[in-house]
DNA sequence: GTCTATATTCCGATAGAC
DNA sequence: GTCTATCGGAATATAGAC
């Protein structure tokens, strides 16, 4: 059992990655929780209020990601960072990164922070996992861990919404062309 | 001396790309062009026509893009491929295709059709440039052409993304990434 | 915390004059 | 081909009752 914040949240996360900013309305969140328009807007007053709460709740899941994670085999993280994409690409909806990257233009400065902050964590959790794993042997490395972990990230980001477009054939493709290249 | 018409679809270009599909409205075109409203409808009668418009732009301009560079060597290409890109991140715009795929959901069937035309053109000429440079030798292959295609796509055009949140420095590390991946 | 009701603004789109 | 004028609808947001 969730609150109704929860639930708001969570479905306004969807919308966010599956429509749109600015294609998802109050009333997209309201009909489909049975509540109305107000109730939406006594949790989140303004639609950057939501955006901002979709941010945290990417970043806390992040946190917790990498706390699941933590203590296995760096190539192993990897393989789970992958595995989270194709559960996005399966549901039809895209990386949070690439949504807020679309829309970026329309957020407030505030939002724009929040995308920065969550953004380099990912990018650095990224790169520390692929020295710890080019230490250990399991993961071979052709460029810096940073160039590396840039590459892997909008290789898996973007192959989310490209295969909305031609298909989840070319995201399986890009996902093992990325294991490819970090194995020996 | 460009018609109202190519002005218009110019303009939605670098709305599209600037700040999404249902972030610009029709008075955002008309004003700067200092026409009304009415206008911009006689010539698009509905937003999905302005969009269709758009991906037959980009269809034609990377046909011209294409006959430009024929001829010249591969691995060459595929730098004018990448520095067109280039100039996409400096304008702080973004790729067409990773615009058109955020907003894939709110977009009709038609120019669902069109952009995967599109996209497939350019993912047909990475590919076959690709093998074109393997077999001269002034490209280095690890995995399919068809594989590689698609890596350095989802790449260069995240990176446009990418970028506007952590900066240019990330773009410039992934093209360069690129580059390090497919020559000797 | 959710409701009804409403204010306000903006959007896409059309009719008809010039 | 562009204009004025306007329609209908939807969006974000708020006030005040319960």
């Amino acid at each position: 059992m969730s609150s109704t914040k929860d639930q708001i949240t969570v479905l306004a996360d969807e919308l966010m990655r599956g429509k749109g900013y600015n294609a998802f309305s109050y009333s997209d969140i309201s009909k489909p929780l049975g509540i109305k328009n107000a109730a939406v807007h006594y949790h989140f007053p303004t639609k950057p209020d939501l955006a901002r709460e979709i941010v945290a709740y990417h970043s806390d899941s992040f946190t917790r990601f990498t706390e699941r994670v933590e203590g296995k085999e760096a190539l192993s993280k990897i393989k789970f960072f992958l595995n989270f994409y194709t559960s996005i690409q399966l549901s039809g909806r895209i990386c949070v990164i690439g949504a807020f990257a679309t829309d970026w233009n329309a957020m407030t400065e505030e939002i724009q922070q929040d995308m920065q902050g969550f953004t380099n964590t990912v990018i650095e959790w990224l790169t520390s996992t692929l020295k710890e794993g080019e230490s250990n042997g399991s993961i071979k490395l052709s460029d810096t861990a940073d160039s590396e972990a840039l590459s892997i990230l909008t290789n898996i980001f973007a192959a989310t919404q490209l295969s909305r477009i031609t298909g989840s054939d070319h995201f399986a493709a890009i996902k093992q062309n990325i294991l490819n290249r970090i194995t020996h």
